[in-house]
DNA sequence: TTATAATTTGACCGAACGGTCAATCAAATT
DNA sequence: AATTTGATTGACCGTTCGGTCAAATTATAA
């Protein structure tokens, strides 16, 4: 029987080590050895844990696009007002930036080279791109319910994740009246 | 004496072939043998031009800031009416996204690791502090001025520098706008 | 107390990487 | 024609990388 709060802490460790230097340097700026040496454990008990560094890559973006899609979707989907949906979603998008800076900046980093990856990081592709559809079936629904200005679905999708990698707090909320003002056809309210 | 037309055809070859890769995969993810078979030579004729990797990226990085500030200050600092200038360097920062596709995706993928960069990458760094200064100072004018709204220069420099990896045609115009919206304190004309 | 299982380690491996160098080839000069 | 110079190549090097494995240590179960 596995010894789960010992199991726990190191296993820990390591993934919060990797995703720290993940989302600095990205996945190929970091070694193996990097990781072993940040988390206090010697580099082939990483893969005693992990049976390879894109593996290990993997089940953090897994993490971090499970967490950002509990932030927006939450609560929201059972909202019948397609426009507020879409505002409050746009809210938590920029929350998350200002709040998570490590998780939103290690996206910002490797979502070009998790979409574009051909026959590694599947599983980290299919994620996103499902965390990528779910925010685009919601445009989606806003075009059918004539509330979306004349932007497609893909493009409003595209927009509103590639923003996300400005950091200055200071303007992140600029962002955010940005984004409603291009994507809904109301005016946003102050 | 140099053959300088046999010369500039295998140098410029491996510049193109390295510049095409670096702007899909990035510094680290393009290995010299890849340079070498995308241009077509063997891999140690890249070092009869270019001293090391990180040389080779640098000149590439030197070039493409020198085409963008070309570009974007070219004709524009000798206007008196700084709202103009401005103005003017928002259109053709957004029109070098549009039009320069390779060029602007490789600044986007890389200037993060350029600026953070410590003891490596340095007249790259250097090359892209200058040119973002120079944004920043037209940007100071501006809040000199009192046409700018209420935001840091330096600010106003990150954001329009990291919108720049948007690189969906279709909202590159909105983005103009917003730009225009956020920074200045008139209202952009249509 | 002994046995077993889980965790951890140090040593090691093959491949890929950035880079070097002597040799060869082609072009230019004498 | 011979020599010199520039361009190009194949073979090779040392280092770093991702990853493996047997042994040792620690924790748990019997």
């Amino acid at each position: 029987m596995a010894r789960t709060v010992k199991e726990n802490e190191t296993r820990k460790k390591i993934i919060e080590a990797a995703r720290k230097l993940f989302s600095e340097k990205g996945f190929e700026g970091v070694s193996m050895e990097d990781i072993a040496q940040a988390s206090g454990v010697r580099k082939s008990l990483i893969y005693y844990y992990f049976p390879s560094k894109e593996v290990l890559f993997e089940e953090i973006w897994i993490q971090i696009i499970d967490e950002l899609e509990n932030e927006l979707f939450a609560e929201t989907e059972s909202d019948g007002n397609i426009t507020r949906m879409i505002k409050r979603i746009i809210r938590k998008y920029i929350d998350f930036v200002m709040n998570k800076e490590e998780l939103s900046k290690l996206i910002a980093r490797e979502r070009l080279n998790v979409m574009e990856s051909e026959s590694q990081l599947k599983r980290a592709k299919t994620k996103y791109s499902g965390f990528l559809k779910r925010l685009e079936l919601l445009f989606e629904k806003g075009r059918e319910a004539n509330v979306l200005n004349d932007i497609e679905p893909s493009t409003a999708t595209e927009l509103v994740t590639t923003v996300g990698a400005v950091h200055r707090k200071g303007i992140l909320r600029n962002i955010e009246e940005f984004l409603l003002k291009v994507l809904l056809k109301e005016r946003p309210e102050h």
